[in-house]
DNA sequence: CCTACCGATCGGTAGG
DNA sequence: CCTACCGATCGGTAGG
C-alpha cells in the first residue's frame, strides 16, 4: 500500500510552516488577526494561496497558530527573563521590567500584540477569542501568584490586596502600550516605571533587582 | 435654472444620515471601523449600498463620520456630566466618575469606542488615525488642565507629577475596558474606582462629590 | 434615494 | 506545494 509522498520533505515542510507563522505574527500584529488574510501572507512569501492554506485547513486555524506563535514570543521575552529569579517579589519585579521592556522596545511593531488582539475580538464569541482570553488570565495568574508570595515572605505589606494589585500594574501596561502606538510618546516607559515602583513599592530597575536576588 | 431636486426633503435627507451614524457606530463598536461594511450597513438599514455611500462619499469619511458622532456620546456621557462642577479636584472627580460609569454601562456594547478604535488604527496612517489621536489628546488635556487647577488650590500635593497622573488615571481607565470586555469580570469597576481613589487622595464617589460641590 | 454594474479580493475546494 | 476554479462580498461608479 502506497502513500502518495509529499512535495517536500516533512523538516521542509515545518520550516514553510513556520515562515508562514513569522509572516503572519508581522501582519497580524500591524493589521489584526482579520486583516491578515490568505492572500496577503500568500504574496509576501511568494507562494500560492492553497499552499498557505494548507498548512493550516482555515483561517480560523491559520489565526490560532499565529495567536500561539505570537505567544511564544511574548513568554521568550517576559516569563522567560524572569525564569532564574527567586519567586516573590523578585521575579515580580523582574517580570513587571521584562514588560515594560518588551514594549519599549516594540517586539511587535504594532505594540502588544494580545492587547491589539483582545480589542479585536472581545466581541467575536469563538475559539480566537477564547485563547486571547486564555492566555491573558495565565499571565494574570502569575502576577498575582508571585503578589501573594511575596506577601507571605512579608516583602509585600499583609493587608495588600491582590487583585486590585493586579488591575493596576495591568492598567500601567495598558497606558504604556497605548501611549506608545497611538502617541508615540517617548515619556511612557518612565511614567510606566515610575507608576509600577510606587505602585510594588520598590524601585524595579535592574540594580535594584541584583539586590534582591543577592539578599533572596 | 433649474436644480434637480432631491427625492427626499433636506430634513428627511437628515433623519436618514442621522440613521446611518447610530447604525455604524453600534456597528463599528462591536466588529470595528474596517468591520464596518457598506453593505452590511445597507442591510441592516434596509436600503441599497449606493444609498448609504450617498451621504458620505467614500468609506473614510463614513469612518470619520462615525468617529465624529462617538465623540458626541462619549462628550455627553462624560464631559457633561461634569459640565455644571467647579473647576479642579471637583470636576477632575466628577470626570473620572462619569467615566467608569460609561464604562461600566457599557454605552458602547464592544467597550470603549476609542480604545478599540485606537488600537486597530495605530497602526495606520491617515485621516481616521488622526482623528482618534486627537480626540483622545484633548480628553487627556482635560484632565491634565483639572489636575493642574487642584494643584493650584491646594487641592492636590504641589510636588504632584500632572503627566503622570493624567499617565496613571488613563491606565484604570484601560484596565476597566479591558476587564470588562474580555474577562467579563464585575469586579472591575470596584477595583477601578478603588485605584482612583487612591490615585487622587479623594473617594470618587458621588456623597464625596456633593461635598466638593458644598465646600467650594 | 434606486438599479445595475465594475474590478478586486475574500475564504475555500478540486484535483494533481 | 501548484493551477484553476467557486460564490460571496468588498468599495465604488454610472445613470436616473
Amino acid at each position: 500500500m502506497l502513500i502518495v509522498s509529499p512535495r517536500r520533505s516533512v523538516a521542509e515542510a515545518r520550516q514553510t510552516r513556520s515562515d508562514i507563522l513569522a509572516s503572519g505574527v508581522r501582519l497580524a500584529s500591524a493589521e489584526g488577526l482579520e486583516g491578515l488574510t490568505i492572500g496577503r501572507l500568500a504574496t509576501e512569501l511568494g507562494m500560492s494561496k492553497s499552499g498557505v492554506l494548507g498548512h493550516f485547513g482555515s483561517k480560523e486555524e491559520l489565526q490560532l497558530a499565529v495567536v500561539d506563535a505570537a505567544a511564544d514570543i511574548f513568554t521568550r521575552e517576559v516569563a522567560d527573563k524572569a525564569r532564574g529569579v527567586a519567586p516573590g517579589l523578585p521575579k515580580l519585579l523582574a517580570m513587571c521590567r521584562a514588560w515594560v521592556s518588551y514594549l519599549e522596545r516594540r517586539v511587535f511593531p504594532g505594540g502588544c500584540f494580545f492587547t491589539a488582539a483582545a480589542s479585536e475580538f472581545d466581541d467575536r464569541p469563538g475559539r480566537v477569542r477564547n485563547a486571547i482570553a486564555g492566555l491573558t488570565t495565565v499571565w494574570n495568574r502569575d502576577l498575582y501568584r508571585q503578589t501573594r508570595t511575596a506577601m507571605a515572605a512579608g516583602d509585600l505589606p499583609p493587608e495588600t490586596d491582590a487583585d486590585q494589585l493586579v488591575f493596576e500594574i495591568s492598567g500601567v501596561i495598558l497606558a504604556l502600550n497605548n501611549a506608545t502606538q497611538l502617541h508615540r510618546d517617548t515619556t511612557a516607559p518612565t511614567h510606566a516605571r515610575r507608576a509600577l515602583t510606587r505602585l510594588i513599592g520598590y524601585p524595579i530597575t535592574a540594580i535594584t533587582l541584583l539586590l534582591s536576588l543577592r539578599a533572596a
